[in-house]
DNA sequence: TTGCTTTGTAGATTATATTCCGTGGACTGC
DNA sequence: GCAGTCCACGGAATATAATCTACAAAGCAA
């Protein structure tokens, strides 16, 4: 998709596992569908601004930290 | 719409103001339609991570400068 | 092996982002 | 006055984000 994207995959799933969250987990409390979430950790989605607040929101981070790239 | 999209609003504003750019001719560079940076500069629109970084790339910055509340 | 949980993935549907058309208002300079 | 630029705003059309349903595959534990 783009470069954006995959930065966005790796955070996402990074801060997940982090939280210790299956997929199904972080899509329910971020009211979202589980298959959604998938598309995002694969970098195969191009997400709006409110999906990631929501997201950023469960994950006990704000939407700027998921655009950091990882060394 | 919702806070997010409040603090997009006036930091794409400010930024292209900042740039001495058009509404037109920001959108014609960023491959936009006129009318919806215009949306997204008063809050009323929820755009996709590709849209903001079309934007940011543009007025010359990260999309996370994007969504940093200025004061 | 079996069963359970998690995730990838595809297709069809719904919701909404984004575009495209237009109109009108505020402002500036001539 | 007029012409030109810039922007707010609406409605309709199109593109795509986001959901829903279902199935398969991988991992892990008993």
């Amino acid at each position: 998709m783009e470069q954006v994207c995959k930065i966005l995959a790796g955070n996402v799933k990074a801060l997940r596992l982090g939280c210790a969250l299956s997929q199904e987990e972080l899509a329910f409390r971020a009211d979202l569908d589980r298959t959604y979430i998938s598309q995002i950790e694969r970098g195969i989605s191009n997400p709006s601004v409110l999906v990631l607040v929501k997201i950023s929101k469960v994950l006990g981070t704000d939407i700027q930290e998921l655009f950091i790239k990882k060394h």
